[in-house]
DNA sequence: TTCAGGCGCCTTTTT
DNA sequence: GGCGCCTGAA
């Protein structure tokens, strides 16, 4: 990173400050100063983009332990994502040392609230080896409760079931505390009924929920006033990460735990509150001044980051939004470039201008990883993915599926999550049949039905319906037999050999065979995602251990290190920072989007707002918006209308660029504001032929040296392409190949983009 | 148990 | 337009 702040320099900050101060404070400016000092009392730390909010909270931190006012385990210190945690936890101990090891109670929300409900289980009415159970589960679950309630699923979507509780939840509510006006909200009236059934089978399977981490602390603090006591006075300071996005059972949590030593610090921005869906609340940040009493505000208000430029368009744009705290942003490194605006006849060529640009900008020696495209929903990725890969420009898209949720890996966590924790039904259920022994699913639903009588797990009903005679003999002898299995694998999880257990647990289920003997294309790359889980394994000591990982910390384990050019989700984009910013699609419809704008009216059009804030924000240097003329969506083209996101930038600090070769409705609608002298772009723009014949020497030049060694492929070989799947070489030229895919396409690619299957 | 065909949905996403 | 999910038939 190339925050002139950055810690790494601190050796050579440090030469400069006055003895009287430690050397983590050299190079912070007056306000981050009087934010890392004042440790006592409640503090809002209003810190915009870029304007070095990490680097206050881990000094603050850092300050808090070299001082003495704090020991490591009287300091909670939460933030939202793994990642953030991990980077916080890297940067404090970059100051402090190995100190930082023993900041037992730095984590993620989620993490710390089970560690509470850990050491409290049977207070919060648990058993110490409960499961967290991921949304997937949840929603299974909550169908299996829907069903069981005769209730038509068509007319009534158990995710939109699903989505109220996690509401109530997020909002700290109890089924017994939910207004019973609310119930109306799913299958007439009975919403708060299945909220009640949904939690009473959650403690039957010896399970929690993601909301539950945190609803769960909150009832346990309420009803054993003692055990909240103990947590206040050991939490001497709380330090609070991205504050906008705390939802209401979360700020209870903090305000409950806050009350003991009233050391209190939240830093956040609430221009960037971008999770209100999901239960944010930016009201806790707008709040805050008025919930906890004599609270200081400091705002941060240098960006480090962008240019002037960029401040002032993201900055007149924001502006538009009434329910803020306010503040302005400034800078000292010089206005840069404008903000630039272009016209597109449609996805494709919007697509195409952008990879044109890249190409500019490659050759004015700015890395590929050093620029983003940043878009308003999933699907807006597929049309630079197609052009990318014709131009055979090496991108990434960030998002998407992760290891752990690929069915073979739930799969065997499943098996895993069932030793540990007999009375996990779920987890049972999804594996009986799994590889296929013949338990198919009348054999399930008797066992459901026996366990829903019994109320007891599934395992259990397992055991009750071998001593009757309700089941052929066959299955009867399978089903015994896997049960046994799991008593054996139990036995075996005490040894503490995860990786024993695993191997073992595969190699007698027959899962791994199961693999072994499948001949579809993709049984190859399951088999080897089950090793990489093995690998992951050794690093943990005990079962419990590994499976709390699972469940909480979704890391994306790729390390790619390669220059590649970004593409990603504004959401997604929270948090970083780019040279170049590319922010196509702002239309309205997709940008705002409608559906927001539906669901939510004027919030929801401020949230939107925030986002393109948010957008905007991530550029270092430069920013280009685009709005097409013809979007094709959902099977059919729209004639979308530019966003008004586009209209409210502040015109000082935007360039309209004017589009090469359109007619028609175009001109008309870009007339005002054009910039008459010829385009920053024009190099770009208007000589694009020439520029990519430039390219394509350079290329061929390059080719030319590898041609020395000869090409990786020949045709007939077989390759594997991430996305297109397996395909054989046809034509093999230099690194550029012509590949038949067996998905059906015969596709020009470039050597570096496939491997050898 | 498996597979074809029909239906409904289609914003963002971490834990 | 395309995917995932459910259902019903063989």
């Amino acid at each position: 990173m190339s925050d002139p702040f950055d810690l790494d320099n601190l050796a050579v900050d440090n030469i400069a400050a006055p003895s009287s101060e430690p050397p983590y404070m050299a190079g912070l400016n007056l306000p981050q100063k009087q934010a890392v000092e004042t440790i006592d009392g409640p503090l809002l730390v209003l810190a915009g983009a870029g304007t070095g909010k990490t680097r206050v909270l881990t000094t603050r931190l850092a300050h808090i332990l070299a001082t003495g006012c704090g020991f490591p385990g009287q300091i909670l210190a939460v933030t939202f994502t793994n990642k953030a945690a991990l980077e916080m936890k890297e940067r404090v101990g970059a100051i402090i040392g190995s100190q930082v090891e023993s900041l037992y109670w730095m984590g993620t929300f989620h993490a710390i609230g089970v560690k509470i409900l850990r050491n409290h289980s049977s207070l919060a009415g648990l058993a110490g080896n409960f499961t967290i159970l991921d949304s997937d589960d949840q929603l299974r679950l909550i169908k299996q409760i829907v069903r069981a309630e005769n209730i038509d699923e068509k007319r009534w979507n158990p995710r939109l079931l699903a989505g109220l509780i996690d509401g109530w939840k997020n909002r700290g509510l109890l089924p017994s505390q939910v207004p019973a006006g609310e119930a109306q909200h799913y299958a007439d009236g009975k919403a708060i009924t299945l909220y009640h059934s949904y939690q009473a089978r959650l403690k039957t399977l010896n399970a929690v929920d993601f909301g539950d981490l945190i609803l769960l602390c909150l009832v346990l603090f309420q009803n054993q006033p003692e055990v909240l006591e103990s947590y206040q006075r050991r939490f001497r300071y709380i330090m609070v990460d991205e504050y906008q996005d705390t939802n209401i059972a979360q700020y209870l949590l903090l305000r409950l735990l806050a009350q003991g030593h009233r050391n209190i610090c939240c830093v956040g921005d609430d221009d960037q509150s971008i999770y209100g869906w999901r239960g944010a609340e930016v009201g806790n940040i707008l709040r805050f001044e008025s919930d906890f009493d004599r609270a200081k505000i400091i705002r941060l208000e240098q960006n480090y980051r962008s240019t002037g430029h960029i401040l002032g368009a993201s900055g007149g744009l924001i502006e538009a939004n009434q329910g803020r705290l306010g503040k302005t942003l400034w800078t000292d490194i010089g206005d840069g470039e404008k903000v630039t605006v272009k016209t597109v006849w449609d996805g494709r060529e919007e697509a195409r201008n952008i990879g044109e640009m890249i190409e500019v900008y490659q050759r004015k020696q700015q890395n590929l990883s050093e620029m983003a495209i940043l878009v308003r929903a999933g699907f807006q990725t597929r049309e630079f993915e197609e052009r990318f890969l014709t131009l055979g420009l090496p991108y990434r898209i960030i998002g998407g599926f992760r290891f752990y949720e690929r069915a073979e890996i739930r799969d065997v966590i499943a098996y895993l999550r069932h030793v540990a924790n007999p009375d996990d039904s779920l987890a049972f259920e999804r594996i009986i049949n799994v590889p296929k022994r013949g338990i198919g699913a009348a054999t399930v639903e008797k066992l459901h039905n026996l366990s829903r009588r019994h109320d007891c797990a599934l395992a259990k009903a397992a055991e009750l319906i071998l001593e009757t005679d309700d089941l052929r003999g066959k299955v009867k002898n399978t089903l015994r037999g896997l049960l046994e299995d799991f008593a054996r694998w139990r036995d075996m999880a005490q040894d503490n050999d995860l990786v024993l257990l695993c191997e073992t647990i595969l190699d007698e289920s027959g899962y791994a065979e199961m693999w072994r003997l499948n001949k579809s294309p993709e049984a190859e790359g399951k088999l080897e995602n089950l090793s990489e889980l093995i690998r992951a394994m050794e690093t943990f000591e005990g079962l419990a251990e590994f499976l709390e990982h699972i469940a909480l910390v979704m890391e994306n384990t790729r390390n790619d290190i390669q220059d590649k050019i970004n593409i990603m989700t504004l959401h997604g984009a929270k948090g970083l920072e780019f040279e170049t910013v590319f922010l196509p699609g702002w239309e309205e419809d997709l940008f705002p989007s409608r559906k927001s704008l539906e669901q939510h009216g004027e919030k929801g059009l401020e949230e939107e707002r925030r986002l393109a804030y948010v957008g905007l924000t991530r550029a270092k240097k430069q920013a280009h918006i685009f709005h097409a003329l013809q979007r094709y969506l959902y099977g059919s083209y729209t004639s979308p209308v530019p966003s008004r996101f586009i209209s409210e930038l502040p015109a000082d600090h935007v360039e309209i660029i004017p589009s090469e070769g359109m007619y028609g409705q175009a001109t008309g609608q870009r007339e005002k504001g054009f910039s008459e002298r010829p385009p920053k772009w024009s190099e770009g723009y208007t000589a694009p032929q020439l520029d990519r014949s430039k390219a394509k020497r350079h290329t061929t030049t390059h080719t030319a040296k590898k041609a020395a060694t000869p090409s990786l492929y020949k045709s007939g070989d077989r390759v594997f392409h991430d996305k297109f799947g397996y395909g054989t070489v046809i034509i093999c030229d230099g690194n550029k190949l012509e590949i038949d895919f067996e998905k059906g396409s015969v596709r020009k690619l470039l050597d570096s983009f496939v491997t050898a299957a």
